[in-house]
DNA sequence: GTCATAAAAGTGTAAATACACTTATTAGAA
DNA sequence: TTCTAATAAGTGTATTTACACTTTTATGAC
Protein backbone atom coordinates (compact mmCIF):
# COMPACT_ATOMS: atom_id res chain seq x y z
CA UNK A 1 0.00 0.00 0.00
CA UNK A 2 1.43 2.68 -0.99
CA UNK A 3 1.21 6.71 -0.04
CA UNK A 4 -0.46 7.99 -3.45
CA UNK A 5 -3.33 5.58 -2.92
CA UNK A 6 -4.17 6.36 0.41
CA UNK A 7 -4.43 9.64 -0.47
CA UNK A 8 -7.18 9.06 -2.34
CA UNK A 9 -10.21 8.50 0.29
CA UNK A 10 -9.44 7.34 3.76
CA UNK A 11 -12.74 5.82 4.07
CA UNK A 12 -13.00 3.69 0.82
CA UNK A 13 -9.00 2.35 2.14
CA UNK A 14 -10.98 1.50 5.29
CA UNK A 15 -13.59 -0.38 3.64
CA UNK A 16 -11.44 -2.02 1.14
CA UNK A 17 -8.63 -3.50 3.26
CA UNK A 18 -10.49 -3.77 6.77
CA UNK A 19 -13.40 -5.92 4.98
CA UNK A 20 -14.02 -9.08 7.10
CA UNK A 21 -14.78 -11.00 3.98
CA UNK A 22 -12.40 -9.93 1.89
CA UNK A 23 -9.71 -10.63 4.46
CA UNK A 24 -11.07 -13.90 4.93
CA UNK A 25 -11.32 -15.09 1.39
CA UNK A 26 -7.83 -13.46 0.59
CA UNK A 27 -6.70 -16.29 4.05
CA UNK A 28 -8.54 -18.72 2.42
CA UNK A 29 -7.16 -18.25 -1.11
CA UNK A 30 -3.05 -18.83 0.38
CA UNK A 31 -3.99 -21.42 2.68
CA UNK A 32 -5.65 -23.71 -0.24
CA UNK A 33 -2.39 -22.99 -2.04
CA UNK A 34 -0.22 -23.92 0.21
CA UNK A 35 -1.50 -26.79 1.09
CA UNK A 36 -2.40 -28.22 -2.36
CA UNK A 37 0.88 -27.29 -3.28
CA UNK A 38 2.32 -29.91 -0.48
CA UNK A 39 -0.01 -32.30 -1.20
CA UNK A 40 -0.12 -31.88 -5.24
CA UNK A 41 2.10 -35.14 -5.58
CA UNK A 42 -0.32 -37.18 -3.09
CA UNK A 43 -2.92 -36.58 -6.10
CA UNK A 44 -5.48 -35.18 -3.49
CA UNK A 45 -6.38 -31.20 -3.10
CA UNK A 46 -6.99 -30.27 -0.23
CA UNK A 47 -10.82 -29.87 -0.13
CA UNK A 48 -10.56 -33.27 -1.78
CA UNK A 49 -8.57 -34.93 1.34
CA UNK A 50 -11.22 -33.07 3.63
CA UNK A 51 -13.86 -34.84 1.98
CA UNK A 52 -13.03 -37.95 2.07
CA UNK A 53 -12.01 -37.65 5.65
CA UNK A 54 -15.13 -36.63 6.74
CA UNK A 55 -16.79 -39.84 5.00
CA UNK A 56 -14.15 -41.61 6.66
CA UNK A 57 -15.08 -40.61 9.71
CA UNK A 58 -18.91 -40.44 9.58
CA UNK A 59 -18.91 -44.08 7.66
CA UNK A 60 -21.68 -44.33 4.94
CA UNK A 61 -23.54 -41.42 5.40
CA UNK A 62 -26.12 -39.35 3.40
CA UNK A 63 -25.28 -36.41 1.33
CA UNK A 64 -27.31 -33.98 3.66
CA UNK A 65 -25.62 -35.42 6.97
CA UNK A 66 -22.23 -34.87 5.33
CA UNK A 67 -23.32 -31.46 4.01
CA UNK A 68 -23.93 -30.30 7.90
CA UNK A 69 -21.17 -31.78 9.15
CA UNK A 70 -18.73 -29.91 6.70
CA UNK A 71 -21.15 -26.57 6.85
CA UNK A 72 -21.19 -26.74 3.32
CA UNK A 73 -24.15 -26.29 0.98
CA UNK A 74 -25.58 -29.43 0.16
CA UNK A 75 -25.73 -28.86 -3.76
CA UNK A 76 -21.91 -27.77 -3.68
CA UNK A 77 -20.92 -31.28 -2.42
CA UNK A 78 -23.46 -32.98 -4.50
CA UNK A 79 -21.23 -31.61 -7.23
CA UNK A 80 -17.97 -31.97 -5.47
CA UNK A 81 -18.75 -35.70 -4.52
CA UNK A 82 -19.24 -36.22 -8.13
CA UNK A 83 -15.63 -35.66 -9.06
CA UNK A 84 -14.51 -37.98 -6.67
CA UNK A 85 -17.12 -40.54 -7.53
CA UNK A 86 -15.67 -40.33 -11.34
CA UNK A 87 -12.45 -41.04 -9.78
CA UNK A 88 -13.98 -44.19 -8.03
CA UNK A 89 -13.13 -42.92 -4.35
CA UNK A 90 -16.39 -42.86 -2.88
CA UNK A 91 -19.14 -44.98 -3.65
CA UNK A 92 -22.76 -43.71 -3.89
CA UNK A 93 -25.68 -45.70 -3.61
CA UNK A 94 -29.36 -45.76 -2.62
CA UNK A 95 -30.05 -45.46 1.12
CA UNK A 96 -32.99 -47.77 2.84
CA UNK A 97 -34.87 -44.45 2.81
CA UNK A 98 -35.08 -44.45 -0.88
CA UNK A 99 -34.73 -40.17 -1.19
CA UNK A 100 -31.05 -40.62 0.27
CA UNK A 101 -28.05 -40.96 -1.77
CA UNK A 102 -25.35 -42.85 1.05
CA UNK A 103 -22.26 -42.07 0.37
CA UNK A 104 -18.66 -44.12 1.48
CA UNK A 105 -15.09 -44.73 1.43
CA UNK A 106 -13.73 -47.07 -1.85
CA UNK A 107 -10.79 -48.95 -0.99
CA UNK A 108 -9.00 -46.87 -3.62
CA UNK A 109 -10.71 -43.77 -1.32
CA UNK A 110 -9.24 -45.38 1.74
CA UNK A 111 -5.44 -45.80 -0.32
CA UNK A 112 -5.91 -42.05 -1.46
CA UNK A 113 -6.26 -40.90 2.03
CA UNK A 114 -3.55 -42.61 3.74
CA UNK A 115 -1.57 -41.96 0.65
CA UNK A 116 -1.94 -38.29 1.14
CA UNK A 117 -1.94 -38.07 4.93
CA UNK A 118 1.93 -37.53 5.45
CA UNK A 119 1.38 -34.48 2.76
CA UNK A 120 -1.35 -33.13 4.81
CA UNK A 121 0.83 -33.65 8.15
CA UNK A 122 3.77 -31.38 6.35
CA UNK A 123 1.50 -28.88 5.15
CA UNK A 124 -0.09 -28.58 8.52
CA UNK A 125 3.24 -28.67 10.17
CA UNK A 126 4.77 -26.21 8.25
CA UNK A 127 1.84 -23.66 8.70
CA UNK A 128 1.99 -24.02 13.15
CA UNK A 129 5.41 -23.56 12.75
CA UNK A 130 5.38 -20.52 10.29
CA UNK A 131 2.56 -19.40 12.45
CA UNK A 132 3.56 -19.85 15.87
CA UNK A 133 1.90 -22.48 17.56
CA UNK A 134 -0.13 -20.37 20.38
CA UNK A 135 -1.57 -17.89 17.81
CA UNK A 136 -2.61 -20.53 15.32
CA UNK A 137 -4.61 -22.61 18.27
CA UNK A 138 -6.10 -18.95 18.82
CA UNK A 139 -6.94 -18.52 15.30
CA UNK A 140 -8.37 -21.78 14.53
CA UNK A 141 -10.57 -21.06 17.50
CA UNK A 142 -11.51 -17.64 16.46
CA UNK A 143 -12.64 -19.09 12.81
CA UNK A 144 -14.47 -21.89 14.17
CA UNK A 145 -16.59 -19.61 16.16
CA UNK A 146 -16.74 -17.37 13.22
CA UNK A 147 -18.93 -20.24 11.33
CA UNK A 148 -20.55 -21.32 14.39
CA UNK A 149 -21.98 -17.41 14.90
CA UNK A 150 -23.48 -16.34 11.17
CA UNK A 151 -24.77 -19.57 10.69
CA UNK A 152 -26.49 -20.34 13.79
CA UNK A 153 -29.08 -17.12 13.08
CA UNK A 154 -29.85 -18.35 9.74
CA UNK B 1 -6.28 -50.92 10.05
CA UNK B 2 -9.64 -51.62 8.80
CA UNK B 3 -12.53 -49.21 7.94
CA UNK B 4 -14.49 -49.38 10.65
CA UNK B 5 -10.97 -48.52 13.17
CA UNK B 6 -10.16 -45.95 11.26
CA UNK B 7 -13.79 -44.35 11.87
CA UNK B 8 -12.88 -44.00 15.24
CA UNK B 9 -9.21 -43.19 15.19
CA UNK B 10 -8.69 -40.05 16.99
CA UNK B 11 -6.00 -39.18 14.98
CA UNK B 12 -8.31 -39.18 12.06
CA UNK B 13 -10.80 -37.07 13.59
CA UNK B 14 -7.28 -34.31 14.66
CA UNK B 15 -7.04 -33.90 11.16
CA UNK B 16 -10.58 -33.66 9.54
CA UNK B 17 -11.43 -30.93 12.27
CA UNK B 18 -8.19 -29.38 13.20
CA UNK B 19 -7.36 -28.57 9.21
CA UNK B 20 -6.14 -24.89 9.14
CA UNK B 21 -6.95 -25.15 5.51
CA UNK B 22 -10.74 -26.91 6.70
CA UNK B 23 -11.30 -23.97 8.93
CA UNK B 24 -9.95 -20.92 6.81
CA UNK B 25 -12.18 -22.16 3.83
CA UNK B 26 -15.04 -22.67 5.99
CA UNK B 27 -15.45 -19.34 7.67
CA UNK B 28 -14.82 -17.98 4.26
CA UNK B 29 -17.87 -19.40 3.13
CA UNK B 30 -19.65 -18.13 6.04
CA UNK B 31 -18.83 -15.03 5.72
CA UNK B 32 -18.97 -14.65 2.51
CA UNK B 33 -22.79 -15.90 2.80
CA UNK B 34 -23.50 -13.00 5.51
CA UNK B 35 -22.26 -10.48 4.00
CA UNK B 36 -23.87 -11.50 0.34
CA UNK B 37 -27.11 -11.72 1.75
CA UNK B 38 -27.17 -8.42 4.05
CA UNK B 39 -25.64 -7.16 0.57
CA UNK B 40 -28.00 -8.79 -2.03
CA UNK B 41 -30.48 -5.97 -2.22
CA UNK B 42 -27.58 -3.81 -3.63
CA UNK B 43 -26.91 -5.60 -6.75
CA UNK B 44 -23.29 -6.50 -5.82
CA UNK B 45 -21.56 -9.35 -4.05
CA UNK B 46 -19.20 -9.16 -1.69
CA UNK B 47 -16.41 -9.77 -4.03
CA UNK B 48 -17.48 -7.49 -6.80
CA UNK B 49 -17.77 -5.00 -3.84
CA UNK B 50 -14.46 -5.63 -3.00
CA UNK B 51 -13.25 -4.97 -6.60
CA UNK B 52 -14.61 -2.04 -7.45
CA UNK B 53 -13.36 -0.77 -4.05
CA UNK B 54 -9.63 -2.06 -4.94
CA UNK B 55 -10.25 -0.44 -8.56
CA UNK B 56 -11.54 2.83 -7.16
CA UNK B 57 -8.84 2.90 -4.86
CA UNK B 58 -6.25 2.63 -7.30
CA UNK B 59 -7.57 4.84 -10.04
CA UNK B 60 -7.08 3.24 -13.89
CA UNK B 61 -4.44 0.47 -12.76
CA UNK B 62 -3.24 -2.64 -15.24
CA UNK B 63 -4.75 -6.17 -14.66
CA UNK B 64 -1.42 -7.57 -12.79
CA UNK B 65 -1.07 -4.53 -10.85
CA UNK B 66 -4.83 -5.04 -9.68
CA UNK B 67 -4.28 -8.97 -8.59
CA UNK B 68 -0.97 -7.98 -7.12
CA UNK B 69 -3.60 -5.71 -4.82
CA UNK B 70 -6.00 -8.33 -3.91
CA UNK B 71 -3.82 -10.95 -3.95
CA UNK B 72 -5.47 -12.50 -6.49
CA UNK B 73 -3.84 -14.64 -9.34
CA UNK B 74 -3.94 -12.49 -12.54
CA UNK B 75 -6.39 -14.75 -14.60
CA UNK B 76 -8.55 -15.22 -11.50
CA UNK B 77 -9.23 -11.42 -11.85
CA UNK B 78 -9.28 -11.28 -15.61
CA UNK B 79 -12.20 -13.95 -15.07
CA UNK B 80 -13.95 -11.88 -12.27
CA UNK B 81 -13.55 -8.53 -14.18
CA UNK B 82 -15.37 -9.66 -17.28
CA UNK B 83 -18.46 -9.96 -15.15
CA UNK B 84 -18.19 -6.18 -14.04
CA UNK B 85 -17.23 -5.37 -17.33
CA UNK B 86 -20.48 -6.94 -18.83
CA UNK B 87 -22.61 -5.11 -16.44
CA UNK B 88 -20.00 -1.89 -17.97
CA UNK B 89 -19.20 -1.21 -13.68
CA UNK B 90 -15.67 -1.66 -15.22
CA UNK B 91 -14.43 0.06 -18.09
CA UNK B 92 -11.32 -1.99 -19.69
CA UNK B 93 -9.03 -0.29 -21.85
CA UNK B 94 -5.03 -0.34 -23.98
CA UNK B 95 -2.22 1.14 -21.54
CA UNK B 96 0.33 3.57 -23.37
CA UNK B 97 2.33 0.02 -22.95
CA UNK B 98 0.38 -1.93 -25.56
CA UNK B 99 1.10 -5.22 -23.24
CA UNK B 100 -1.19 -3.84 -20.35
CA UNK B 101 -4.55 -3.80 -19.87
CA UNK B 102 -5.91 -0.78 -18.04
CA UNK B 103 -8.99 -1.20 -15.53
CA UNK B 104 -11.45 1.85 -14.38
CA UNK B 105 -14.24 2.34 -12.37
CA UNK B 106 -17.06 3.48 -14.90
CA UNK B 107 -19.99 6.07 -13.49
CA UNK B 108 -22.57 3.04 -13.15
CA UNK B 109 -19.42 1.31 -11.16
CA UNK B 110 -19.24 4.44 -9.16
CA UNK B 111 -22.82 4.29 -8.30
CA UNK B 112 -23.12 1.14 -7.44
CA UNK B 113 -20.19 1.33 -5.05
CA UNK B 114 -22.25 4.27 -3.55
CA UNK B 115 -25.41 2.36 -3.20
CA UNK B 116 -23.71 -0.91 -1.94
CA UNK B 117 -21.46 1.35 0.88
CA UNK B 118 -24.38 1.01 3.27
CA UNK B 119 -24.80 -2.49 2.98
CA UNK B 120 -21.49 -2.91 3.45
CA UNK B 121 -21.26 -1.16 6.49
CA UNK B 122 -24.43 -2.64 8.06
CA UNK B 123 -22.76 -6.57 7.63
CA UNK B 124 -19.08 -5.40 8.83
CA UNK B 125 -20.48 -3.77 11.60
CA UNK B 126 -22.91 -6.95 12.63
CA UNK B 127 -19.62 -8.80 12.34
CA UNK B 128 -18.23 -6.92 14.45
CA UNK B 129 -20.86 -6.56 17.26
CA UNK B 130 -21.35 -10.21 16.84
CA UNK B 131 -18.06 -11.37 17.09
CA UNK B 132 -16.76 -8.84 19.96
CA UNK B 133 -14.74 -6.00 18.55
CA UNK B 134 -11.23 -6.51 20.27
CA UNK B 135 -11.27 -10.32 18.72
CA UNK B 136 -12.58 -9.12 15.89
CA UNK B 137 -9.66 -6.57 15.50
CA UNK B 138 -6.86 -9.53 15.96
CA UNK B 139 -8.59 -11.93 13.64
CA UNK B 140 -8.00 -9.61 10.99
CA UNK B 141 -4.22 -8.91 11.92
CA UNK B 142 -3.99 -12.80 12.03
CA UNK B 143 -5.52 -13.31 8.63
CA UNK B 144 -3.77 -10.43 7.41
CA UNK B 145 -0.43 -12.09 8.66
CA UNK B 146 -1.27 -15.62 7.66
CA UNK B 147 -1.64 -14.26 3.80
CA UNK B 148 1.48 -12.42 4.33
CA UNK B 149 3.37 -15.42 5.75
CA UNK B 150 2.50 -17.83 2.99
CA UNK B 151 3.14 -15.95 -0.24
CA UNK B 152 6.41 -14.41 0.95
CA UNK B 153 8.05 -17.91 0.58
CA UNK B 154 6.93 -18.94 -2.99
C1' DG C 1 19.15 -2.70 -35.92
C1' DT C 2 18.09 -7.56 -34.97
C1' DC C 3 16.71 -11.07 -32.19
C1' DA C 4 16.27 -13.59 -27.89
C1' DT C 5 14.07 -12.90 -23.61
C1' DA C 6 11.04 -11.04 -20.35
C1' DA C 7 6.65 -9.10 -19.28
C1' DA C 8 1.50 -8.51 -19.67
C1' DA C 9 -2.49 -10.54 -20.64
C1' DG C 10 -5.87 -13.98 -22.42
C1' DT C 11 -7.69 -19.01 -23.08
C1' DG C 12 -8.64 -23.89 -22.15
C1' DT C 13 -9.86 -26.55 -18.66
C1' DA C 14 -11.50 -27.87 -14.30
C1' DA C 15 -12.75 -27.57 -9.30
C1' DA C 16 -15.37 -25.26 -5.59
C1' DT C 17 -19.23 -22.63 -4.45
C1' DA C 18 -24.28 -21.61 -3.96
C1' DC C 19 -29.04 -19.97 -5.35
C1' DA C 20 -33.45 -21.13 -7.54
C1' DC C 21 -35.92 -24.71 -9.13
C1' DT C 22 -37.39 -29.54 -10.03
C1' DT C 23 -38.03 -34.54 -9.02
C1' DA C 24 -38.64 -38.46 -6.19
C1' DT C 25 -40.04 -40.45 -1.97
C1' DT C 26 -41.71 -40.62 2.70
C1' DA C 27 -44.73 -39.29 6.53
C1' DG C 28 -48.80 -37.67 8.52
C1' DA C 29 -53.42 -35.86 8.67
C1' DA C 30 -58.18 -36.17 7.32
C1' DT D 1 -56.70 -45.11 2.52
C1' DT D 2 -55.75 -41.15 0.16
C1' DC D 3 -53.66 -37.05 -0.48
C1' DT D 4 -50.97 -33.16 1.06
C1' DA D 5 -46.89 -31.55 3.06
C1' DA D 6 -42.25 -32.32 4.24
C1' DT D 7 -37.80 -34.28 3.18
C1' DA D 8 -33.68 -35.81 0.27
C1' DA D 9 -31.45 -35.09 -3.63
C1' DG D 10 -30.31 -33.49 -8.35
C1' DT D 11 -30.08 -29.74 -12.25
C1' DG D 12 -29.57 -25.25 -14.51
C1' DT D 13 -27.04 -21.47 -14.18
C1' DA D 14 -23.54 -18.40 -12.69
C1' DT D 15 -19.48 -16.79 -9.95
C1' DT D 16 -14.90 -17.45 -7.93
C1' DT D 17 -10.68 -19.69 -8.18
C1' DA D 18 -6.18 -21.22 -10.36
C1' DC D 19 -2.90 -24.02 -13.25
C1' DA D 20 -0.81 -24.74 -17.80
C1' DC D 21 -0.34 -22.83 -22.01
C1' DT D 22 -0.43 -19.30 -25.75
C1' DT D 23 -0.21 -14.64 -27.78
C1' DT D 24 1.23 -10.02 -28.00
C1' DT D 25 4.40 -6.44 -27.07
C1' DA D 26 8.44 -4.28 -25.03
C1' DT D 27 13.39 -4.53 -23.54
C1' DG D 28 18.09 -5.43 -23.70
C1' DA D 29 22.29 -7.77 -25.40
C1' DC D 30 25.08 -8.02 -29.28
Amino acid sequence: MTTSDTANDPTQVRIAWHCTCFNVRRASRAVTEFYDGIMAPSGLKATQFTMLGAVSLMGPASVTRLAERLTLDRTTLTRNLKVLSQQRLVAISAGEDRRERVVSLTDAGQAALDRATPAWHEAQAALVKKFGEERWRRMIEDMAKLGALLNENS
